[in-house]
DNA sequence: GCACACTGGGAAACCGCTTTCCGGGAGGTC
DNA sequence: GACCTCCCGGAAAGCGGTTTCCCAGTGTGC
């Protein structure tokens, strides 16, 4: 391993010297001195030791990000919104999934806590579970006792910077959307009601229903997931339009009806949520409500990294974006 | 912050009992120090410094992850592999994306170098241009040369362990089982020729072609992704089958073909690579190559920590999965 | 011509942890 | 009871950088 001492003595200079031409410093360096430095420091192959830097700096350069899932497409734009916001910025990003283990997103936290990473992204939603949240809570603030930035997308439940998507508003915006082209026979694939997000949106859409005068509808709860939304879909009765929390459950339901000879959006309209780009080609395409998935992303590294004292909230609204899936009732 | 020093004070021992006792050791320590040590640093909220740690041991725990694209599903799947892998070791994963860029991909491979990671994984297609390899080459042998790891997914350019999906034969089999429904005039959809993976798929079907006796394919170049797909489709002509050198592009295919009112498999059949998951419920759905991602991106990282001296170089076969996108000719 | 910034170089303290090395006490053997 | 191990606790030397502090040399202003 070349350290920075072997630079030091190729150049004939000391150490102070060699450090302040290679790693930055406001202090100058004479143009011969800086010049055998670079080139000891080239010849040698030098690599400045990161874990020393930070070690001696006191900070680091990298960012946590904790996703549930990496191969669902909402986190992967999500994270990749961050990323490149953080590549912007000159920091690497260590990602960790939880695989929707909550109990691993605290552990994260804690890992990341003693990397000294330079901030935390929590992506995803919260669980409807005080304890849980309390632990990962007080994870978090000891964290950012120590200096760590976080912020969080989904709920604002931390006390921490949060981008907030308008799950609930979205929603009903939606559901006003339905309901404005004749249906009234709702049902929704809820997903799993300790998820606040889909707690939220499912909440969202009946409590607009309600407003509106419509008959409750049938609410089928399960996996958040494409399986998910499958197996709901089994369950929708005679509703002519349904309402899957998520895109990709809205991707599973449309596969049951296709299996089952149920044509969308003539036998039953459906919708979904988030507008998944990788999604948009589905047959037939899906209403749903569009979230800036990237923009959040970025803009959660943006708040985290930003140096306020009171944690924002940013909500942010989603679109109603109607396609074929869904039709009007004459 | 706390230091393992405060918690060695608070305590009443010294800062090597301290250390054995939190941070693991060989040694053992009385079962009052211990238990007097760990009270200590539960009071106290102490977290190692991982930084510290690492300079003091000399090797980390991160492993660093570069991939091209995190929101195609095609990398999210192989990056999950290797993550969940890495988990099970208990490492932490670094994850870059250069955005098909190629000298991100040299950087990063200089910054992970500098973090001392475990290992690096370099997941994605390598390019046809001999100067970046060789500079990328070198900066992996600088990297392994003090000790560092390195495995790749791809094409075995690099001198490093490497897992190969059999790109040409898995194609070649594709164009067999094609031309066994009885189609003779075949388009490629490409993708850019700079990419070895998607030139690898072109000329196995290719060559397959030739070997049956079947006219050369029109083969149309482009980008490797949905646009990309969806603008070649606009120029295969005649053909009665088309092989989308991933799967991505098939779907912006069959997008472009829905469009124009070309009913697939009925006017041209269709065939994508690769089986991503996020896609299987597409309509008509598409006849492909499977191959096995998460298990390929989890096999990439034993490889690259495994201590062998030769580098591995495994090949992965992919599998020919007939489905609705393509159909017989009488 | 002299006090006075100001500049750029180097010595050394320090960041927080690991690990070697040393030493004292307990237990075993003959 | 002398001698030897073995076990466990602590002092201190690193790990590879950054940064403070000190110092010599050079211009400046009057």
């Amino acid at each position: 391993m070349v350290t920075l001492e072997d630079v030091a003595k190729q150049a004939g200079v000391s150490l102070a010297t060699a450090s302040r031409v290679l790693n930055g410093s406001t202090r100058q360096v004479g143009a011969d001195l800086r010049a055998r430095v670079e080139r000891a420091a080239y010849e040698l192959g030098y690599r400045a030791n990161i874990a020393a830097q930070t070690l001696a700096r006191g900070a680091s350069n990298v960012i946590g990000i904790v996703v549930h899932d990496l191969t669902d497409p909402y986190f992967a734009a999500l994270a990749d919104g961050a990323m490149r916001a953080a590549a912007g910025e000159g920091l690497l990003v260590m990602v960790g999934t939880t695989h929707r283990d909550p109990e691993q997103e605290i552990a994260y936290v804690a890992t990341l806590n003693a990397q000294r990473v330079r901030a935390v992204l929590l992506v995803g939603s919260r669980v409807a579970d005080p304890e849980v949240t309390e632990r990962l809570r007080a994870e978090l603030d000891r964290y950012r006792a120590s200096g760590g930035r976080a912020a969080c997308v989904g709920q604002d439940l931390l006390g921490v910077d949060t981008v907030a998507p308008a799950n609930h508003e979205g929603a009903a915006a939606l559901a006003r959307s339905l309901a404005g082209l004749g249906h009234t026979r709702f049902a929704v694939l809820a997903g799993p009601p300790r998820l606040m997000t889909a707690r939220d949106r499912c909440a969202g859409f009946v409590s607009a229903l309600a407003e509106l005068g419509l008959p409750e509808p049938r609410v089928i709860e399960g996996p958040f997931d494409r399986d998910g939304g499958y197996r709901a879909a089994q369950e929708t009765g005679d509703a002519t339009c349904v309402f899957a929390v998520n895109d990709v459950m809205a991707v599973g339901a449309l596969a049951a009806y296709r299996e089952r000879g149920i044509r969308v959006p003539d036998d039953v309209s459906v919708a979904g949520f988030d507008d998944i780009a990788t999604l948009r080609d589905q047959v037939p395409a899906l209403t749903t409500v569009r979230l800036p998935l990237q923009d959040m992303g970025a803009r959660a590294l943006e708040l985290a990294l930003a140096a306020d004292e009171e944690p924002t909230v940013e909500q942010v609204p989603g679109e109603v974006v109607l396609r074929e899936s869904v039709r009007a009732l004459r």
